[in-house]
DNA sequence: ATGAAAGCGCTAACAT
DNA sequence: ATGTTAGCGCTTTCAT
């Protein structure tokens, strides 16, 4: 009888999975040749290594993960944190590096905070404890003591999308300040003078960064900001709604509204449904972040596209190469957003623009 | 000098982790009193207790998942795998999932297919060589080989939404026939004849349960099914798109449009808007799945919303259920879907209904 | 109540 | 070219 038969050991574990040694056993070899061999060393006669893949295959044998990440002190896994699962732009960043990551073999621990910084802090924590290879994060900014411990520990990070300063680490970002500046000057362009905008917090870059842009595009024209139809929200739909709601209670009511994000934007539309007025009669939207069923709103939006898979796919990219080369200078990667005009700003009453 | 001082060890970790013989060197006391501190294990004095808190807090200790896992034969992540990850129905799953398995102090490995089952197959076999703890899924159907691989390995599974025939596990849908059947039978009510449908693949049971309701509601009104308007797509957008154009092509158009799925309904609406026609008054439209946007589609999106996140929630209780204990019987838990009517039925000519 | 030591499965020195 | 063995960090007997 085979020295392999002996299964079970361990409550647990229904059936206990075939190892190394048994491996070898059956393949008359020891368990440092079927090491070699499977994990493609070299150096041994190709007799054996026959006979070790043959045994391999005949008694399924699957390493096991949790002795080879303790061996390596590292696993495949890369932790992906960020600030809102709802968020269609940050679903697209992680379908961006899953994309990368998973022909590189790495495995993506998802992890998600709600915008809460008490739970991005526990989050944060738990990928730290599972000892993930790499960290690929957009934060809020409160637990930055919680990041420099990842720093300390040189994982490899980047940031995508929003940015924590003083974190010497890898970032991608994209231009928010153009992005914003175009948009609200496309909105001059037209016209309009009394221009809101609902934005996030300035706690966050990407906020203060569109802010920045809303502002440049009115000194631009050789106009004043109308500090009256600023807005802040949190970056989510409710937030966009109530802040479209008392734009709208406003004596002289906006003629226009810039949001500055997809969550938001959904949230004024539904505010401005609710008081009945028309787009871009009434009031006309620009908002920020592209979906793939901006044509099919009401009206079709006109937005400031963020190419929010390619961030992703770039952030991926980065983080496996400082998972080769730890030591590698920092690069601070700055992606272009692009303004989409379909009929919600007024600039054409209708169709889709490709 | 304390004797955690000597701190690098191998290149590819920058600095070595505090291990549990440097705490237990620091509090003066076995590993195994460390150990037994830190599990809660009881039946340890206070004093020393207390000296190896100290000890453990003073060097930040945090233990070693990987030796962890080693010893333990298992590990705390459970792998969560989606066909579509830009599908917002399988975001809003996960997003209860995670919020469940999170509290459980479960790590979410999020792997996605995108509707091929040869990516299946490969994010299935990396799954497996993870050894997670546990699995959920929503699957395509092909690779049932690789299922059967988890159930034999003794893995908890649980699938939602769309399940595999001969799979004997947990199993979280909703009542999709039903779901289908009131749609369909509303349109009929408002005197809708020629009323097609968008489906997906019949080789899913979400698609053929949809199809039943579908032809049960015409049965149920004593009308024939009009064969000639059942189009399937993938459950995708580009799918929902091209079935539109064919069905806008017929000789004698649809008066209204049942699609199955919200991807599909999304590239529904697109085709219809290209094709300049008004919703409801040249075609209606009742969509599955709700969306947060969905009052501010056009027009407002009568549809049929799945209780997704309570389908994640469900999947991950069960899951943390067969955990615990991994011989309990096996349930199939079906939701309730619920009608939501707002205008694109033509029942009602605008605003959102609560 | 506490410590010593074995061992989880793997890989990489080190021997041969 | 191949085998022997130590040891990754942890938990858990088994002694004391």
């Amino acid at each position: 009888m085979p020295p392999g038969d002996r299964r079970r050991r361990r409550a647990s574990r229904r059936f206990a999975a075939i190892t190394v040694k048994e491996v070898a056993a059956r393949a008359g070899v020891s368990t440092a040749t079927v090491s070699r061999v499977l994990s493609g060393a070299g150096g041994v006669a190709s007799g054996l290594q026959r006979r070790v893949y043959d045994a391999a295959k005949a008694l399924n044998y699957r390493p096991n993960r949790a002795a080879r990440n303790l061996r390596a002190g590292s696993n495949q896994i890369v932790g992906v944190l960020i600030p809102d699962i709802e968020n269609p732009f940050f679903i697209s960043v992680v379908c961006g590096i899953e994309e990368v990551l998973q022909t590189a073999g790495y495995s993506l621990l998802l992890a998600n905070f709600n915008e809460s910084p008490e739970r991005e802090q526990v989050q944060l924590a738990s990928l730290r404890a599972e000892g993930v290879a790499g960290l690929i994060f957009a934060s809020s900014r409160k637990p930055a003591e919680e990041y420099k411990r990842f720093v300390d520990a040189g994982t490899p990070m980047a940031a995508v999308s929003r940015v924590i300063a003083g974190l010497n680490i890898d970032t991608v970002t994209v231009d928010n300040a153009e992005g914003a500046r175009t948009a609200v000057s496309h909105l001059i362009s037209l016209g309009h003078r009394r221009i809101a905008i609902i934005n996030g917090p300035l706690s966050l870059n990407t906020a203060r960064e569109r802010q920045g842009g809303y502002e440049q595009a009115f000194r631009d024209a050789g106009l004043s900001v109308p500090a009256e139809l600023v807005r802040y929200g949190d970056f989510r739909q409710a937030g966009g709604f109530h802040a479209m709601k008392t734009l709208l209670a406003e004596a002289e009511r906006p003629t226009a509204v810039f949001t500055a994000s997809n969550l938001m934007t959904l949230g004024a539309l539904e505010a401005i449904h609710e008081s009945n007025l028309e787009i871009p009669a009434d009031i006309a939207v620009v908002g920020f972040d592209d979906m793939p069923w901006a044509t099919s709103l009401r009206p079709p939006l006109t937005t400031v596209a963020q190419p929010a898979t390619e961030v992703g796919r770039t952030a991926a990219r980065m983080l496996l190469d400082r998972l080769y080369d730890p030591r590698r200078p920092q690069r601070q990667a700055v992606l272009n957003t692009r303004l989409i005009v379909r009929s919600s700003c007024g600039a054409r009453s209708g169709g889709a623009i490709v």
